[in-house]
RNA sequence: GGCGCCAUCGUCUAGCGGCCAAGGACGCGGCCCUUUCAAGGCCGAAAUCACGGGUCCGAAUCCCGUUGGCGCCA
């Protein structure tokens, strides 16, 4: 069988981690079979919905190497792939359930409905749909229709057990009768989403249907329908939300949830796809490595990913894990690559910087863990410090500056003069490199102080020490 | 409220009945290296496997219940 998997994005904000973490997993397990994986745009809803949102989804993806092999925007077999364009598909499901009385008529008003859910609370009952409207007559139809009553369409529940096998959680067992005749229907005719994402799931012919698991309770549901709709069922793999560390949903409280904010933050897209893959799975242990690794790429990924190995339970997003990965990732690129990745996410870095810019990656590359950092880091190499972390010693500073006058301009021989100077004057090396540190770069902390010198320069060096003195 | 899902170090996880008085990674602490900070190396603290009952010669692993978290419906 070919396996075919899809993501379905609502259009509704920017490119969410966790719609993200979702794409992966369909990405990976398709791949994994040599199948297909699809992009879907849910739009059912026409007030939220923005084409700004969906481009957005599209670009973060890509962005991310996860790749569609058929979707809203490059199309495929069994397109349109946005639901938005495919409103009158539903319809045709719609009155064909009508037509085999699997569906019917339901012109209950909203306060009716919520006087019975009063009624059904206040006898401790269960509140559902009681269903009366699945039998009207003609005549009962055509009064309402006379009142300019708008019907809703109900699908018809068959009373009955529901078990399905959850390729992540096992078996799930439901009762139907408990959740009663469903909408499926609103008045103006428009189908609800869960409605429209069978029937394209259908049409699609998405074998595997992997997806959040606020979807779990709603599966039985796309299951009769699919049943009633007379075609084969689908396999569901349902994958737990991503958390906050104060164990609630991402938000935007919490700070960066979307794939773009990450992004901007200087993280690289190989790492956090690294990231977040390792959130409810791991690489399999490689009996020819002594230790097994975090750091993998989807590649690898691909090869070793099952579904049935996915976590149950509900990861929490750390951003610190993040940050050490990006490091890592970091520390991996050569420093041409690096070059190139710090001047496209620094636009107030130019070409016209490229020589100095070059001496200076070596110094920084492993104490950076995001590309922003790069000027937090090397600032000082392109602009004077305006603030001190702390006052300066004068004295130091005077000993430093003579030190450095005179000598050659290169490492070893700063090192032989700051040393021999700190000797004679009585002072601690390690104290005279730190004046000398501050007063050039405004911090205590910093990249290696003599290659940092020579980078600068003779000129001004002295200069920037005068000034301090 | 009804139903469903989930539960191993602070966090991500390994574990699918004996190899586990629980392994790795992040983070944290210490030491080494060192002109700062990193990176790197070494060492360490950190989970009575949510709790309580079973089943079994034997349970983190199977079953039941409780608690807590989350979700769906309303």
């Amino acid at each position: 069988m070919n396996v075919r998997t899809r993501i379905a994005p609502s259009p509704t904000g920017y490119l969410h981690v966790g719609t993200a973490h979702t794409a992966l997993f369909n990405y990976l397990f398709a791949k994994h079979s040599s199948g297909v994986f699809i992009l879907r745009i849910d739009d059912t809803d026409p007030l939220r919905s923005k084409k700004e949102y969906e481009d957005s989804i599209l670009r973060g993806l890509k962005l991310l190497g996860i790749k569609w092999d058929e979707g809203a925007d490059i199309g495929g077999p069994y397109g349109p792939y946005r639901q938005s364009e495919r409103i009158g598909r539903y319809r045709q499901y719609i009155d064909q359930l009508l037509k085999q009385d699997k569906a019917y008529y339901c012109f209950c008003t909203p306060e009716e409905l919520e006087k019975e859910r009063k009624e059904q609370k206040e006898k401790k009952i269960p509140t559902k749909y009681s269903g009366k409207c699945s039998h009207l007559t003609k005549q009962q139809k055509e009064a309402f229709q006379n009142e300019g009553r708008k019907p809703v369409v109900r699908f018809r529940t068959p009373q009955k057990r529901i078990v399905f096998r959850d390729m992540i959680r096992g078996d799930i067992d439901v009762d139907a009768s408990l959740f009663g005749d469903f909408v499926i229907a609103r008045s103006d005719g428009s189908a609800l989403l869960n409605f429209a994402a069978t029937v394209d799931d259908i049409e699609m012919k998405i074998t595997h249907v992997i997806r959040g698991e606020d979807f779990l309770n709603l599966t039985p549901r796309q299951l009769l329908l699919t049943e009633a709709l007379g075609h084969p069922i689908p396999q569901f793999a349902h994958l737990s939300f991503l958390y906050a560390p104060d164990r609630t949903k991402l938000s935007k409280r919490h700070g960066a949830t979307s794939v773009t904010e990450y992004i901007e933050m200087g993280i690289l897209p190989e790492a956090l796809v690294n990231y977040l893959m390792t959130l409810g799975w791991s690489m399999p242990k490689d009996t020819s490595q002594a230790k097994p690794t975090d750091l993998f790429g989807v590649k690898e990924a691909v090869l070793s990913f099952t579904i049935e190995a996915v976590q149950k339970s509900a990861p929490i997003f750390d951003i610190e894990k993040l940050r050490w990965m990006n490091g890592e990732y970091i520390r991996a690129k050569s420093d041409k690559e690096l070059k190139e990745l710090i001047y496209q996410h620094l636009s107030i870095l130019t070409r016209e910087h490229d020589a100095l810019v070059d001496k200076i990656i070596p110094l920084v590359k492993e104490r950076m863990k995001t590309l922003a950092e790069f000027m937090s880091l090397a600032g000082f190499f392109f602009e004077r410090p305006k603030a001190f972390e702390r006052p300066l010693k004068d004295a130091h500073l005077k000993v430093g500056r003579v030190a450095l006058e005179s000598c050659a301009w290169n490492h070893d021989a700063m090192e032989k003069s700051i040393r021999d100077a700190a000797d004679t004057a009585k002072l601690k090396a390690r104290d005279l490199f730190m004046e000398i540190r501050i007063a050039v770069t405004g911090k205590t902390v910093g990249p290696p102080l003599l290659e940092s010198l020579e980078i600068l320069g003779k000129e001004e060096i002295l200069e920037r020490l005068n000034s301090k003195i």
